[in-house]
DNA sequence: GCAAACTGTACTAAATTGGTACTGTATTTG
DNA sequence: CAAATACAGTACCAATTTAGTACAGTTTGC
């Protein structure tokens, strides 16, 4: 369907909603009551993220979850590697190789392992900081610094 | 898990093998035979292909499928729109409104519809006749004119 | 020691995907 | 016009993946 998993959107929005509150712990069930999800899925959700080092943990009473790092230092494409299966790869050949019947003698493999990593630059390109608007001035210009020109077209052979 | 279908990648094998032969009509059996995939399979993907426009069939003894336009002007995203859910969205949010139940409150959808924006143009820009690298000149360099400096950072408002 | 909160595994139901079968229709050839 | 070829459309089933939950355990704070 070419589209992330439920988790990993989940894992999105939780991460973007620890982010309003950045450096300060915050448990899955309060996370799940801000956002209208289950506190198990939350808590599955946070389990992956902690097991790749993206949030802390602290048990016990008053303990919760933390961002490891500031929010403009995630990326989706962190999250979508904490979640989704790895290696990241839109096509069972350019993840890894040796499970395509057809690989021998396929020519387009090379491409779709360059078109990969155009699609991950973009994941890359986008923090968890930039997901929310600003509360008040969502009308309000973006910073240049932000701005791109877009993807344009692929070289043939990656440089 | 952020992959596309099977049937997908088996679009991209037969429309990149149709371009081997551009403007001669071709069967279902024939790229079958020529990729080593089920007739059936084969022919549900050119079905597909036709009824979105890629391809032309011409039914009866000698029939056989054609590309529509030349290769240069079929891209990698025309033949996901072909094969993948329509319409096109790495979320359920971002695809269409209305089926989210946590929708209302969500401040993260415009980002996801951006990203989306990015990863889809990234999928337009190589075409199918950039998908086989040169038969004899593998290793020969790539046009100028096929370069690019990579996505680079997403606008926060698209311009 | 009790309660809050994370850890880890396992399980089930639902959705999606992949592949195929079958019946029908159009076109060409002889 | 009859037969063979090839596309058209639908329907189905097995396998895989996903989503959500349950449950037993462990750590920490009061």
């Amino acid at each position: 369907m070419l589209r992330i998993s439920k988790l990993t959107d989940y894992g999105t929005l939780i991460v973007t909603q620890m982010a309003a509150t950045p450096a300060q712990v915050v448990s899955a069930t309060e996370l799940a009551d801000a956002l209208g999800l289950g506190l198990a899925t939350v808590s599955k959700v946070l389990k992956a993220l902690g097991r790749h080092g993206l949030v802390l943990s602290h048990r016990g009473t008053r303990g919760g979850y933390l961002l490891s790092r500031p929010p403009e230092q995630i990326s989706i494409a962190d999250i979508v590697d904490a979640l989704e299966e790895q290696p990241f790869g839109l096509t069972e050949c350019s993840a890894g190789s040796g499970t395509c019947s057809l690989e021998t003698g396929c020519r387009i493999r090379g491409s779709w392992i360059r078109i990969n990593a155009v699609v991950r630059e973009a994941l890359q390109g986008v923090s968890i900081a930039e997901m929310t608007p600003p509360p008040d001035l969502s009308n309000a210009p973006s910073p240049a610094s932000q701005r791109v020109s877009g993807p344009g077209r692929l070289a043939r052979n990656a440089g």
